[in-house]
DNA sequence: GTTCTGTCTTTTATCTACAATAGACAGATG
DNA sequence: CATCTGTCTATTGTAGATAAAAGACAGAAC
């Protein structure tokens, strides 16, 4: 195989739930508009939507002929980019397998395990170095860095400036600027989230991760805010295998989020670092917990 | 070709300069360590300097027969690794040749230009991309982002927080931290060179580098060291193109640095962010008067 | 005349193959 | 017995090939 084809099959699956809505198809281009897609891809789908006796098809006209069924996706598992499934793999093998510090890391081993070829796997090891968990030796292996306690000093040193960079940033933005808007909508979903609890905790993780976004784009700094990769992807992994005291852990830092928004939204410079600063703590302190 | 061979021409080139010195060599595993490769290699340079009666081989004994010429050597261009070429072809691709923002980057017309494959060109986008100049737009091109103002304006503001924050970390070093020994030889270079400044004012670049680059390291943080390679790449083509004024640029720097230096070297922590802050300020400056 | 479709070309994503390089092991040498 | 050399194997760096996806263009349809 040269390419997978995972971007026909996830939009062609995204189609199909187009379907419940309409009973006649837009055009081609507007299609691959709401998909995301080229106009190539379109019609791959299209073509097989035909197949499948979903649609007819002639031109112009595009009907829906029955409702799509459960076996006409493509199993979810299909849908996934290789880079995403190499990613997948990787950070299982180590984070779960005992990864030693100094470890050293196979491209070949690695591409045959994950099933890919070497370059893709090898492309992801690029862009993955920028984390800063992996070393290259040219013209050998790489070096596993190991997730540390020293990497995660070294990540909360650097997110911590540059989150209060950013916050201070936030205050002075213009009244109609949308992140206010967009905060409203966090500090929203933050209390309801706190009114059911129990049974929504772990939905905390996304929303983390929006807030936190929020404001590091507000600092309007592309290294602060391609940095907060580094950050998003350490706390995703880390909320994954750090289950214990889930729903405290996530209840307590709820409650911080809604004084840290209500700071923000004082466009009080002072109140609104003081409320950063206890909140980026216990985040910190969070997170070297689950380290050995 | 698979691979190309310059870590063999390279360190070929470099062996036979290790002839001048002494007319026996050492033992193939202390040649690998002098030259910095692999006894495969090694090998491959004795084979070729035999082939080329520049010495007699048996076993251990390795005796030169004659001073290398420069026709022994191989020419520098190809010495230079394939990464090193494609960075110099696209550095030079977006710098001089008019370089608009938003323009598109063909992978294959790159690779052709600069007469790699495309796989390498590949990986150098893929590693170039942390430099925030380019953007991946996924299945399709690359788009240049450019170097405009706004781009020097947000390397500027992280720099500045990373080397305050380092210089900080530098005046607590303890004394017998082999950075104060290295900071005495930069000052003393610094000196040579304001001594003859009108010849030498061209080596300040590389000196720059090692100066910013020992402050950053004290750091001990791998987020704000890896972020100086941007600094450096970017500082180092700004340098390449922009020669305006050079000599009295650099001898003002020089005379900054050595500000810098001594409020480093007094450990007074509020001298050391002063100074840092004035060199930082006219640097920025410097290169912001370069973009148009 | 604008937007659509049919067709074709270009470019990316990925695999496989192979030379260069690194590295391992056993026997040789001092 | 420690270090070196001869030989062999494993892995990386790079090119080339190919299917998937993007996108260009002309003529058709509204």
């Amino acid at each position: 195989m040269a390419k997978q084809n995972t971007v026909f099959k996830d939009a062609f699956n995204r189609c199909l739930k187009l379907f419940a809505e309409t009973s006649t198809l837009p055009s081609e281009p507007e299609l691959g508009q709401a998909l995301g897609v080229s106009r190539t891809t379109v019609r791959a789908i299209l073509t097989r939507c035909e197949e499948l006796s979903l649609i007819a098809w002639d031109k112009r006209s595009k009907t829906v002929l029955r409702r799509p069924e459960p076996s006409d996706y493509f199993p979810t598992a299909e849908t996934d980019s290789l880079a995403e499934r190499i990613e997948r793999s990787f950070m299982r093998r180590i984070l779960a397998g005992g990864a030693e510090p100094g470890m050293q890391i196979n491209e070949l081993e690695l591409a045959r395990e994950i099933g890919a070829g070497t370059t893709s796997v090898r492309e992801f090891l690029i862009r993955f170095s920028r984390f800063g968990l992996i070393e290259k030796r040219p013209n050998s292996h790489w070096v596993l860095k190991g997730f540390t306690r020293e990497f995660a000093l070294e990540l909360t040193e650097v997110r911590e400036m540059f989150e209060l960079r950013s916050a201070a940033r936030f205050v002075s933005l213009p009244d109609h600027d949308p992140a206010w808007e967009e905060l409203k909508k966090i500090e929203a979903v933050h209390r309801e989230i706190l009114a059911d609890i129990d049974n929504r905790y772990s939905e905390f993780s996304e929303l983390d991760e929006r807030l936190h976004l929020l404001v590091h784009k507000s600092s309007s700094n592309r290294f602060i805010i391609d940095f907060y990769d580094v950050i998003a992807i350490v706390f995703h992994y880390h909320y994954q295998w750090n289950k214990a005291n889930a729903r405290e852990r996530n209840a307590r830092a709820l409650e911080e989020h809604l004084d840290y928004i209500a700071a923000l939204q004082s466009r009080d410079p002072a109140l609104a670092d003081q409320a950063c600063r206890r909140h980026l703590k216990s985040a910190r302190e969070t997170l070297l917990q689950s380290i050995p």
